[in-house]
DNA sequence: CCCGTATATCGACGACCGTCAAGATAGACA
DNA sequence: TGTCTATCTTGACGGTCGTCGATATACGGG
């Protein structure tokens, strides 16, 4: 398979076109971290795919053997990294998640497999005709 | 080698389609744990954008101000999470990135922001109100 | 205003991680 | 065989992370 060689912008935001500065690293490094953790992962998911796409945590405790200030915990790491927001309503918070930064990760995962060589283009910016 | 990209599979491998058992979320973990070091990041793209697809760890080296036993740490640690292969040929170690996986890792975290409005996916960006 | 529930902060402890120096292994070549 | 270079392994040290119990803050209801 020879190699496919997108236009310029699919690569920008991605592992294959920039070596990847050291400042653009830290900050990336910051996102994943935020996501190396089966629990935060988890709870992150459990946000994702709540209905009305946020969910208080009182929702998301009674899914681990973990106490409140644990969850409490990692909900911050997530908060804190962007990957979540949250809002107060009365005695709840509520969190969701943060479309845009997901996005950017992702982007920067995929163009280094898989580009797609007749659009040249990663699926976030296609536009169906 | 299929793609998932039926509108309304988009979600089955996902943070918005599945609220990720703990099992997948533990594999998940690894991998970002993986990519969860800027020295790491750096690495992988230095392989993703170098040219022929490989880099000998030669070339790598140089970029860092650190000692060979660190680089060689942080690739074994890149191998041992399938983001990479190695392969020896004559003195020098060659390494590559492994698509799939991370093909694999950009869909988990695409969906949850980036999927078109007409396949009728679940979408944070879209709130109604 | 005080009480109960929901959520967050603080402080501590054990486990894991990144880094290094020293030594080990693999291959090329004479 | 022996030596040189490239790469990996080992063992150790300091720092960070996940978890908890205790405590604090925020809010609604009597």
């Amino acid at each position: 398979m020879s190699k496919q060689q997108a236009p310029a912008e699919a690569c920008d935001t991605s592992l294959c076109g920039d070596p990847l500065s050291q400042e653009q690293a830290d900050e990336l490094a910051l996102a994943f971290k935020a996501l190396a953790d089966p629990v935060r992962l988890r709870l992150l998911s459990l946000i994702a795919s709540h209905a009305g796409g946020e969910a208080c945590v009182c929702d998301l405790t009674g899914t681990f053997d973990l106490t409140g200030p644990t969850i409490s915990h990692h909900l911050k790491v997530l908060r804190e990294s962007g990957l979540v927001t949250s809002e107060r309503r009365a005695t709840w918070v509520y969190y969701r998640a943060a479309p845009e930064v997901l996005a950017r990760l992702s982007a920067v995962l995929q163009p280094a497999g898989t580009i797609d060589p007749a659009t040249g283009t990663t699926l976030e910016t296609e536009i169906p005709a």
